[in-house]
DNA sequence: CCTAATATGATGCAGGTGCATCTATATGCT
DNA sequence: AGCATATAGATGCACCTGCATCATATTAGG
């Protein structure tokens, strides 16, 4: 059988605690101060990084590593919460396009200063910029 | 406003993508085995290594990073499944004391294989011992 | 052209999670 | 002792997620 090394499960108890602890602790910070949770985030700034004609439900997906009807519930309740708006459009009726409502674009630039702080805090204050490319290369690694 | 560097933002995202891709993949594994899910293993671990006496409930959340009702209920289902079995004692009539099952020992005994497999492959086939504890060793700076 | 296969997105259902609260027991304070 | 406080664990409710499947539109193959 197989059997990891005592380095390999270190690492792997590590990174499933840390990244746990982590993304808790963010998550409370955003709900602390009434805000979108985090997933919510990364949808809102994906949608305006793609700009003016929107993007596609299923690019979101592939970005954003969630699956087909998590991403469709996660827009419905984004539409529904009224941050973003989807439209069908002609070249393929199948599909839509999604954009950002200005109540969505305000949610994220509201998001962002906590977030950063977050990051500046938590992640910036406890890794050195070496230590934080060596860690994102040690990550990929991984993927 | 803080704000944090193009490196720590790379690293947390790694972070992020790289351990929840991860545990999605040791997920589909278990399932595809038929297995319990990674926290069922866990908690049949510390069980285990508790010995004799059992284990309290409130030591499983603490050591595993569980809420009170979240491993309420986490005992709940094992115990359904016959993985466990709780015992309220003579000393505390508010706790209980949990066990193993054989059936219980013996799923984490079937769980393993698997799990070190994902291990040796996905994190030690890819990290080398070093990188492994350059990897620890920067993840408990985030802890 | 017509049919099968594929792509896009939605949804019913079962089960998991967070939050607040509840019950029961134990401990501390006066 | 008597009452407030704290600790251990369970639970109702709303919401979220995974899985399977559906509906619709598009593309490919004969």
């Amino acid at each position: 059988m197989k059997t990891p090394s005592k380095e390999t499960q270190a690492a792997w108890r590590a990174l499933l605690s840390v990244s746990k602890s982590l993304v808790e602790s963010i998550e409370r910070d955003l709900k602390a101060a009434d805000l979108a949770p985090l997933a919510w985030y990364d949808v809102l700034l994906e949608i305006e990084k793609a700009g003016e004609d929107g993007i596609r439900p299923f690019e979101l997906q592939e970005r954003l590593l969630l699956p087909q009807y998590g991403m469709s519930r996660l827009l419905d309740r984004m539409d529904t919460a009224g941050l973003i708006r989807r439209e069908t459009f002609g070249d393929d009726r199948r599909g839509q396009s999604v954009f950002l409502t200005p109540e969505g674009k305000a949610m994220r630039e509201r998001i962002w200063p906590v977030y950063a702080g977050f990051l500046a805090d938590r992640i910036g204050g406890a890794l050195s910029e070496k230590d934080a490319i060596v860690m994102r290369d040690l990550l990929r690694k991984l993927a």
